[in-house]
RNA sequence: GCCCGGGUGCUGGAAAGGUAGACAGAAGGGCCUUAAAAGCCCUGGCCCCCAGGGGCGUGUGGGUUCGAGUCCCACCCCGGGCACCA
């Protein structure tokens, strides 16, 4: 008998697929409803992680039950090229980043294939290449166009290690999200997104997309929004209003003192105290990690000037202090001790009065609601009331409105490095910022000897490509030398898929609107910020320019959860990636696959071990000799014949339970477990079934129905399977249906339960009426010696399934 | 602190409010074999036991219900996200 050799089954399936181009998909419209079944794109660096093993087998698992379901699927593969890692690679090693970045995209692409995952490689693409870039630089410029990319002075955070600023959502816990280095507060020029005016569509879109309840959570928090009023104070000695953001304007009454921002441009204004400026000075060159730290003690300096709150007329002293931060609201705040905790914690370090305005709780600082007092004539309303008549009364006397504040901040996409995307813009004496013409696209990429960064982009050093003309007036100009966050590169390239080669757009519109919205997007939950959020951003944009029908790029969103070492996350510089190579060298990929898909729900993260491959690689060796004696020992022939026996209901049992668990919540691990369940079965009634011509033609489907059902899993042991069983390729069949009439059998179990507990199990003809299963309920020998003499006096019928009775 | 998840055998995990522990792993036993590997079969939550069964069991304490791993309240612990956000 022959052994499972995957070694040798996997790459023949393999070449049959590749000749065959079976995953190629046409952009023309055929009797197949059409469905765009995507991975997350791999950053290709080194080679792949379990971790990408995880994502392609999710993902080929859905590509593949879907098109056995009759759609046409579009599943296409690309790399996300441009990047840090490269990069640094190439300052250690002087080694060019594109000849690495090619280098890992070749392995990246070898063990794809040794997966044996299901892509469309005819639409592959990285994004560093010119003839993907290209259309990176020509989308930006519809957003230079309108206004939605802006270059702009700001407070950045800045990477002294990568010696590039970063975005917000680059910055972890005040540190580099890719190196660790703790993020200084640099005053710079960039180049921004506006993605703030977007926040409110970001937020109510949330309704048109099914997306896990955390990642839409995550991405609500992240935005941020705030209702509430901004309110004016004015310095009576300079003249000048300063509003405030305030989300309790009800607390209005209980404002005792005024505090700035260090950064606020006013500070220095309203005081020349050298304390003042040497609190400000220090505060400024402090880390954000240092003035963020959680006990830090409320410090702050007054100013000895005072402000008029509007609602009573009361001059109130103004205070720098740097738990107010210039980027949120105005850069200023009402202070409310009474009922902020923040607020209370400055004001008993100040000796500042501290005044409850709203009844309610023991101690102060008091947060909760309650009737309002020392509040003029609001007192005695509940604050909530008052909330609004406050606003309503601020309004009229032109001293404050409703406002909407988000903590969300505009997209900082310039990087001071060399390996990302040119960004397309001269700048001209004489007309300041200008666009290179979409013809003249791309901007290449030029060949530099040093790619260390020094505070600006080694770009800078290429004197030839920098000096240019302006393409406005023709005389000297140099070109941006500032190339694009990665991100950019990943925020379209979904979109591009639809249309790949074509060389006079990023994308036709008919392509676009035949695939889009990607139907099944997955991907590790590591993503449900940043790339998911500017993904939406770019798609409503580009829909804003009529550049495409759909305001939500995916709209079936799966998050894996991810696998860790040792409780860690991965990564190259602790050292603790895991390779799949090991493992699929060993067991096949068929094995490898099944396995990190059966070990628990994709959605969950796990600590890696591969403890217990064998059981499933042992289980596809059984799949496959079970096979093997099926096949030898009989023709291929139709369908099963002869009264239906246990085996033919288990595998019609499996057909119903693999669709419902893959086809619903992609519960990879239970759909497997039933097919390892049938095979058991198998291999529990082989024998007497081979021996009538029945029994043997359905043993034959009933591991024909194992090869199809594991197909979406295991894809060459799959197609090996079937083909030698029924002499048809797995995946041109449509998949199975279980037939209702064998999912239900002749007698089901009837649970017999006493005050709830169980007492017997029997036998009972399917589909008894109510009062014929309490009647053999009642005949339970085990519940007569239970009852020992007690009264029923209730009984609970669960029709098809149990009889509970109640006895004292 | 706030917002999401989650606590089930030795381990990974399974259970539309209705049989807790499917399917695997590790373990133990048996068959086959000169032997080993592979394969096949059996046992497998804890305690008691004349092996038929009895008692207890899903982080802790309460509650709803004929019946709770599942629903509600409070608490403890673990993971993720956000955080002087006014």
């Amino acid at each position: 008998m022959d052994r499972y050799d995957a070694a040798e089954i996997e790459p023949r399936w393999q070449a049959v697929w590749e000749a065959e181009r079976t995953w190629e998909v046409s952009n023309e419209p055929d009797s197949r409803p059409a469905q765009y079944v995507l991975e997350m794109l791999p950053y290709p660096s080194g080679e792949p992680h379990i971790g990408h093993l995880k994502t392609y087998a999710v993902g080929d698992a859905v590509a593949h039950f879907r098109r056995r379901n009759g759609f046409r699927v579009l599943h296409p593969m690309g790399y996300d090229a441009f990047g840090l890692p490269a990069e640094n690679h190439a300052i250690r090693t002087g080694q060019h980043p594109r000849e690495s970045t090619a280098a890992s995209i070749e392995e990246f692409r070898r063990q794809f294939r040794r997966w044996g995952v299901s892509i469309d490689w005819s639409r592959e693409f990285a994004t560093h290449e010119p003839s993907y870039y290209r259309w990176t630089q020509w989308l930006f410029l519809r957003m230079f166009e309108r206004g939605l990319a802006y270059r702009d002075q700001a407070a950045v955070n800045w990477c002294p290690d990568d010696a590039t600023v970063l975005a917000n959502e680059q910055v972890v816990d005040g540190r580099c999200e890719r190196c660790g280095a703790v993020v200084e507060p640099r005053n710079l020029e960039q180049w921004f997104f506006r993605i703030t005016d977007y926040a409110d569509r970001l937020l109510e879109d949330v309704a048109q997309i099914d997306w896990p309840s955390n990642v839409v959570a995550m991405q609500e928090n992240w935005i941020g929004r705030s209702e509430g009023a901004e309110v004016t104070f004015r310095n009576e000695a300079l003249g000048v209003d300063y509003p405030v953001f305030t989300t309790r304007p009800d607390t209005l009454f209980g404002a005792t003192f005024f505090v700035m921002a260090p950064e606020h441009p006013d500070v220095l204004r309203l005081s020349d105290s050298t304390e003042v400026a040497e609190y400000v000075r220090r505060a400024l060159t402090e880390s954000a990690e240092d003035r963020g730290a959680e006990d830090r003690e409320k410090t702050g300096v007054a100013l000895g000037a005072t402000v008029t709150n509007p609602v009573n007329g009361e001059q109130i002293p103004v205070y720098v202090a740097d738990y107010v931060l210039m980027e949120y609201g105005t850069g200023a705040i009402m202070a409310v001790p009474a009922h902020d905790a923040r607020d209370f914690d400055f004001a008993q370090r100040h000796g500042l009065e501290v005044r409850r305005v709203i009844e309610g709780g023991e101690a102060l600082p008091y947060t909760g609601d309650g009737p309002m007092v020392a509040s003029g004539r609001f007192d005695g309303l509940h604050n909530r009331e008052a909330f609004g008549q406050i606003l309503a009364w601020l309004s009229s006397e032109g001293l404050g409105k409703p406002t909407v504040n988000y903590r969300l901040r505009d997209w900082l996409l310039s990087r001071q490095r060399y390996w990302g995307c040119p960004i397309p813009i001269v700048h001209c004496e004489q007309c300041g910022l200008v666009a290179v013409p979409d013809d003249q696209l791309p901007v290449e990429l030029p060949d530099v000897a040093d790619y260390a960064p020094k505070g600006r982009s080694p770009l800078a050093a290429a004197e030839e490509w920098v000096r240019t003309d302006c393409p406005q007036c023709g005389g000297e100009a140099r070109r941006e030398t500032d190339t694009m966050d990665t991100f950019v590169d990943s925020s379209w390239y979904f979109l591009r898929y639809t249309d790949a080669r074509n060389d006079a757009a990023p994308w036709s519109p008919e392509a676009v609107a035949e695939w889009m919205p990607v139907d099944q997007y997955i991907g590790g939950v590591e993503h449900a910020i940043l790339h998911l959020m500017y993904a939406r951003f770019f798609c409503k944009a580009l829909a804003d320019m009529d550049l495409l029908g759909v305001q939500e790029p995916f709209a079936r969103l799966f998050t894996q959860g991810m696998i860790t070492r040792d409780g860690a996350k991965m990564s190259k510089s602790k050292g603790n990636v895991v390779s799949p190579r090991d493992l699929v060298e060993r067991y096949g990929a068929d094995t490898a696959r099944c396995y990190i898909l059966f070990v628990g729900h994709p959605i969950d993260g796990a600590d890696w071990s591969d403890e217990g491959v064998e059981g499933v690689h042992r289980f596809l060796s059984r799949l496959y000799r079970a096979t093997g004696e099926a096949a030898d020992a009989t023709e291929a022939s139709g369908g099963p014949v002869g009264e239906p026996t246990p085996l033919l209901r288990k595998a019609h049992w499996a057909i119903d339970k693999v669709t419902r668990d893959l086809g619903e919540r992609f519960a990879t691990h239970t759909a497997i477990s039933a097919v390892m369940e049938l095979v058991n079965d198998v291999y529990a009634q082989r024998e007497r079934m081979a021996a009538s011509t029945d029994g043997a033609s359905q043993l034959r489907f009933a591991l024909a129905t194992a090869a199809s059902l594991i197909f979406p899993f295991a894809p060459h042991l799959g197609s090996e399977a079937y083909e030698r069983l029924t002499g048809r390729r797995v995946w041109e069949e449509p998949w199975p249906e279980a037939d209702p009439a064998l999912l239900a059998s002749d007698t089901v179990q009837l649970i017999v339960q006493l005050n709830g507990k169980l007492v017997d199990r029997l036998e009972m003809p399917a589909g008894a009426q109510e009062d014929e299963q309490e009647r053999i309920a009642r005949s339970s020998d085990k519940l007569a010696a239970r009852l020992d003499g007690k009264e029923i006096v209730t009984t609970i019928v669960v029709a098809g399934k149990l009889v509970n009775f109640v006895a004292r």
